[in-house]
DNA sequence: TCATTTGTTTCATG
DNA sequence: ACATGAAACAAATG
């Protein structure tokens, strides 16, 4: 679930919490995530302190003096910023400690995220083939990389090594604003429906950032708040059906998104 | 008990 | 050879 307004928002959430204190030590929870070694991890990080805070795609990086944290959260999890004599957040994986005893934690209920450290975090984003961000992506660049790409539109937009940060969900979003079917195949779509669709990426990211990524908090007329089977659909008289597209739930009316 | 969840990886297909 | 799609995988919930 994480996508790229989640992760914004975490990295927002990063910012204001774990920025310029300085880290004592890591607490190891569960190695279950741990891309890297708990002794490179502990062996780069205490003494140092977060100095930047980067995204891309649904990557979350914290930079260090000569290093990078790399945070992915899988399809669950979160930040959350402790007080060291407090509770420890439930399902936390590791924990960084600072000096001002705080810590973050790094939670991942269901364990598929993962964390490593590099000095080169631009090398992995190439190693993992992870292409521009959805949000950093000019117009000119996507319209050219969607008139290259064939198959279904739904899994273009998902495909990160085109465009990075969209996810199943918010590609549901975005296809339901523009009123294309997900098995619309790209390559039918003119020009200017690839120029509304860049538009439409962009407006709904934002909002949803904006909203703090909370679906149930988003304009009436998206269809997140109402992304289950049978629901009515907020913009006519349609019910939300149900369908599976490249293995995958799609939540779609079927009355404004047909394939043409 | 098992279907369901999702990003990534792997395998099969065209 | 390459791109695309389908399926497998991870873990935990209800």
């Amino acid at each position: 679930m994480p996508e790229l307004p989640d992760v914004e928002i975490n990295r927002q959430y990063a910012s204001k919490y774990a920025l310029n204190k300085k880290i004592t030590n890591i607490e190891y929870l569960d190695d279950q995530v741990l891309e890297s070694s708990k002794q490179i991890i502990s062996k780069h990080l205490p003494g140092q302190q977060f100095t930047e805070t980067r995204r891309k795609g649904k990557y979350l990086v914290l930079k260090t003096s000569e290093h990078f944290l790399v945070l992915h959260f899988g399809m669950t999890g979160n930040l959350k910023y402790f007080k060291e004599n407090g509770t420890l957040p439930e399902y936390a994986s590791i924990a960084i400690h600072f000096e001002n005893e705080h810590a973050l934690a790094y939670i991942a209920p269901r364990k598929l995220g993962k964390i490593l450290v590099t000095d080169d975090v631009d090398a992995f984003f190439e190693e993992h083939e992870i292409g521009e961000d959805a949000l950093k992506m000019d117009g000119s660049k996507f319209m050219e990389l969607l008139s290259e790409k064939r198959g279904g539109v739904k899994s273009a937009l998902m495909d990160q090594s085109l465009i990075s940060g969209i996810g199943n969900v918010y590609a549901d979003e975005i296809l339901f604003q523009e009123k294309l079917h997900p098995k619309q195949d790209v390559g039918t779509l003119t020009d200017s429906q690839l120029s509304s669709l860049y538009n439409t990426i962009r407006r709904v990211l934002k909002t949803a950032i904006r909203h703090q990524a909370n679906p149930k908090d988003l304009p009436k007329n998206y269809l997140l708040p109402h992304r289950e089977e049978g629901a009515d659909c907020p913009q006519c008289s349609g019910k939300i059906e149900k369908i599976t597209v490249n293995s995958r739930s799609s939540y779609i009316c079927p009355d404004c998104q047909k394939i043409k």
